[in-house]
DNA sequence: CCATGTGAATACATTCACAGCA
DNA sequence: TGCTGTGAATGTATTCACATGG
């Protein structure tokens, strides 16, 4: 029975990018099965929330045995759309976004930055990884060009406002935040945000 | 009456986080009141949510007014324990280890770090910011006598459980973990996780 | 009036527990 | 037997809606 009509949870999907990192590193541990019970081990989830995550999209386990674990990530993968990858914009070429820019996490997992912004004209026309810096007002126009659909702000708060509405001008359509601030945004477009501090504060409540 | 012997739930600690910011923003600004219909409009939570959430720890509010910024600015920081500047350790002096260290926003909100470590004997030893990079050898020791309690971890995944379980036995009780794998960490220890891909992937699903 | 603080109602998420099948 | 998939039961979180008091 196909289930991908109904209403998924915002959170479940969430959860979903955690199972496939989990099951990426028990492939490339050489593992061939694993259960719900397994994954709840190493993720933290109860079992039975893995099991019934899961079940919104199918029935991809075998009673008795469990999941094949190729098999489930090729699905997950598929779900997430992430059996391909995404072009990128980066906006922001300070130490943040140098730190993006070189890292080699992204590919693997579906994405590739292909265009990085700044306002400031000492970085603009400088190498970053494999680019050049290009001045934001060529922004709207090149994500537009290049059909950039995801882009990532690593610019201080006061200017990220400014960057999105630029962003959405361009066509963007999921922004991954790192600018300590609430954007505004239209409501189709999706917004991820990043704020370690934030992270940082919720803990030192409990100490 | 005070309320703040009851249980909060973790949802609402995490928010308030985010409150803070932005009355710190709206304080910026130059505003001195505000009230939780525009709270709810900058932050897209509910006005009765931020009422709510802020009840479990008292009565902040005017009734026919609103709440007076600095006021619960001040409380905010208390109940999050950040009316005073924790020291952190910073494990891992790579590309991200570096926007980490030299990144201006944690002071002003609670933090500083105080200690780099890496076991790249190429980095050991250089300066980052103001700081040495030490061995990661001395890292137990140093987190305990320099009384240590928060830590960020910015190593490759294969790394990160071994310097977790370094940071605990050094008295570390919080991690932020930058990288992209669960630690297994003792149920007293808090660890909050950042993992941008897995936040791009849950936007993916919805284009 | 206006906006808070909060019980009551609703909506949502998780866990239980077991039928069903390899 | 062992583990999935899933209704039913439970537990949490959010929203409603209004009494309260500046």
């Amino acid at each position: 029975m196909s289930h991908t009509n109904h209403h998924v949870p915002t959170i479940v999907i969430g959860r979903l990018p955690l199972y496939l990192r989990a099951l990426t590193q028990l492939a490339v541990e050489g593992r061939r099965v694993t259960s719900s019970q397994e994954l709840s081990e190493k993720l933290g989830f109860s079992s039975a929330q893995i099991r019934k995550d899961l079940s919104y999209f199918g029935e991809f386990g075998k009673q008795g045995t469990g999941y094949e674990i190729e098999f489930l990530e090729n699905a997950l993968r598929e779900i997430l759309q992430v059996d391909r990858v995404w072009n990128m914009a980066l906006v922001g070429a300070g130490d943040l976004g140098h730190a993006l820019a070189n890292y080699d996490g992204f590919e693997l997992r579906g994405f590739r930055i292909t265009a990085i912004f700044d306002s400031a004209p000492a970085k603009i026309g400088a190498m970053l990884g494999n680019w050049r810096v290009l001045p934001m007002d060529t922004l709207r126009e090149t994500v537009r060009a290049q059909k950039i659909y995801l882009a990532i702000i690593a610019v201080p708060a006061a200017a990220a406002q400014a960057v999105a509405d630029e962003l959405v001008q361009g066509g963007v359509r999921a922004i991954l935040n790192y600018a300590p601030t609430t954007l505004s945004v239209p409501p189709q477009i999706k917004v991820f945000h990043i704020d370690p501090v934030a992270g940082l504060q919720s803990m030192t409540y409990y100490l």
